[in-house]
DNA sequence: ATGTAGGCGCTACGCCGACAA
DNA sequence: TTGTCGGCGTAGCGCCTACAT
């Protein structure tokens, strides 16, 4: 074979099992690579889909908005409260992105709106702890040379090594998400001293095709197991020209789907793509009766949860300048991106114009003036493209 | 960058269009890929859409059957004559698999059997003359060397070379789908003589990801220019998992889409996948017309082409061995595979159990014993999976 | 006529410390 | 602490012919 990576020395042929037959792949790893604000719901609680948020990620991924002539469902709601059947947690093949896949039973019409009443707020769901991930760098990524790792990140996540040696060395075996595994060299040497990834580093670039900007992320599991994962940069937008259905298609699909399984109360299926959608359209209905219980009106000051370029999470300012449909026509009455916002730093340039209720924490009164405390960023994190995420509502009153 | 193709010597960065832009990309080339038995009908004809034989080449993108739970869609027949209002050739840009997008406007309810009457019977699409097909060897895709030209295909589309130098050699520069350029040297060494693309090739063959199996084409065209294309071997089964629309969604989408498009006499979009698709499902009226008004019947002999694995095309014997509807709930009464046929061949394994009556060539009497003189195969042209498809219908009578 | 293998030059991959930042 | 570089040894890419089929 032409290409390196079939036989290459710190590649290991992949378990004859196809992805979709593997029902579960490790959790922890997945929510690593998805990222910090994302969490999902839990199975057979009850969750809201938003039919419009669907559509909206099949924009995304297909570069394509939603058309004007594709039909209409007058019987399909904005908002459909649904049981959780099914979560299975996927990454591509070719790629490693990660997505989730949903099975969805609508309620019964009767139920709808009773299901919304009582429901615990689901616990949020946790970054692995013994974990760190890097962007890599342009001497990372080249032929030149391997992977420079982080002290404290070596110290906290690989296995110790032992020092009597000249130089100390390991050989390090690490799983990704398709359970394949990648062998590494790791030394500690240099003038002066530090922990690298040398022979079997360039395989997996390779492999992978990664390129500085691109994160790499290592995790000892529970069983003191290597793991590890990568995130693209944002720049690479993933296109997926499908060349099976056309977007107007697609867009018909998901509304016909929808619309078909909330008039028959029958199971549907949707694949959720964290890094692809614009924002989350399949919430629990805590979530969401919380929201839509909360006052809000035109000037009012909120706060909102975004994934940053260089640290984990963050919290912009912002405040709302008008309440209304998104799209009048189609979806009236939508709490769908509802609001209509501001933001108070220059830089908002890529955050969104319009929010949904839940998206954002509002702040009860306006007697601050001065900014909050940053969240600690440590240096050489993860870094990643903004995007909306909920917050888990526990910082509505915190130290402020 | 740390991949090989992006700064190899034989490539040229691509032209900054997208493929989405890029209307019409050469149309002899595209059909050299796609194979000798692909004809497209013609913008501004009339076809016969059958969702049918489009769910079926969804099913066979997404590897999944199309489940029982899908809703029905009682005023869509099982076929529909449309207006060709569009038809762009396209290529994928990951994998180079050819498709072609259609943009279908399905007639009047009132003028649906009328269509039916006139029309001629369309041009059948011709492969390109000045062209050859290899499929790679081991020492074609290994990196121990380069490209060993057939030499009657290096006569008929290279540039002749001037034997007065020693050894005989010059550039070749080939453009893809893409519009890429290829740079290669083609060399005439060796003992014996032989021509050879040394140089560049290896490139090619990273950056195309190429195996053993695969085909690689040449062709030059009217204007002296070099093209060149690939055919992937049937084994690589491009299974584009897709992970944005799940596959109950996507029959769902095309149902509705068709359904939608016939109800209001819009504009519907379909993309064709000649190397991925079972049969075809957009076809020329005339030869649907043509095919229903034959008799047929049980026990009837008939011939169908195929593509096979070593050469381009050839015909298979089969009698008929039942008539009656695939799907008698969903799809009562459609002329879609209302076929069963059993072949002669013990090596039938991989045909169709089933057809549709424009696919064979029925042969009037049984008055026939031996098989007829098989079609001219050339050896090392290019193999592909055997895939039913139209004759032409010129074949009826002729010399048996 | 063309697939494969041995021979062998030479590129560039990749391991090392030396420097900064 | 860690990104980048110059320095090198060497694996393997890739050009050649020989030989077999």
């Amino acid at each position: 074979s032409h290409t390196k990576s079939g036989s290459a020395p710190g590649y290991s042929p992949p378990s004859l099992s196809t992805e979709q037959d593997r029902r579960c792949l490790n959790s922890e790893l997945w929510h690593a690579c998805a990222g910090p604000l994302v969490s999902l719901p839990s199975v057979s609680s009850r969750v809201v889909y938003f039919p419009q948020g669907h559509t909206e990620q099949v924009a995304a991924s297909t570069q394509k908005e939603l058309d004007s002539h594709i039909p209409n469902y007058p019987n399909l709601p904005s908002w459909l409260i649904c049981l959780l059947d099914n979560v299975t947690l996927h990454a591509d093949l070719e790629t490693d992105e990660v997505y989730a896949q949903m099975t969805l039973i609508p309620l019964p019409t009767s139920q709808q709106k009773n299901a919304l009443l009582a429901q615990d707020l689901p616990k949020p769901n946790r970054q692995p702890t013994d974990y760190f991930c890097k962007t890599l760098t342009a001497s990372d990524t080249s032929t030149h040379g391997g992977f420079s790792v982080p002290r404290r990140a070596a110290e906290k996540v690989f296995p110790p090594l032992d020092f009597s040696q000249q130089p100390p060395a390991q050989e390090l075996i690490a799983r990704d998400l398709h359970d394949q595994e990648w062998h590494f060299r790791h030394i500690y040497r240099g003038q002066p001293r530090r922990h690298l990834l040398t022979t079997g580093w360039s395989v997996f670039v390779s492999a992978k095709r990664l390129q500085a900007g691109d994160c790499v992320l290592f995790i000892r599991d529970d069983k003191g197991q290597l793991l590890l994962g990568i995130r693209r940069a944002n720049r690479q937008q993933m296109i997926m020209p499908s060349s099976v259905l056309s977007s107007d298609s697609m867009h018909i699909g998901v509304l016909a789907a929808a619309n078909h399984a909330a008039a028959t109360n029958s199971r549907f299926t949707i694949f959720y793509n964290p890094r692809q959608s614009p924002s989350e359209f399949v919430i629990p209905v805590a979530k969401y009766h919380k929201a839509i219980n909360t006052q809000v009106s035109v000037g009012m000051r909120f706060r909102m949860v975004f994934e940053t370029e260089e640290s984990s999470v963050r919290r912009y300012m912002g405040t709302i300048t008008g309440i209304g449909d998104l799209d009048p026509i189609r979806w009236p009455k939508s709490d769908w991106r509802s609001l209509k916002v501001g933001w108070d730093e220059s830089t908002a340039g890529e955050r969104q114009q319009r929010v949904s209720i839940w998206d954002i924490e509002p702040l009860p009164a306006p007697f601050l003036l001065c900014p909050p405390p940053l969240a600690f960023r440590s240096k050489r994190t993860c870094g990643s493209r903004g995007k909306v995420h909920e917050s888990g509502n526990m910082f509505w009153n915190d130290n402020m």
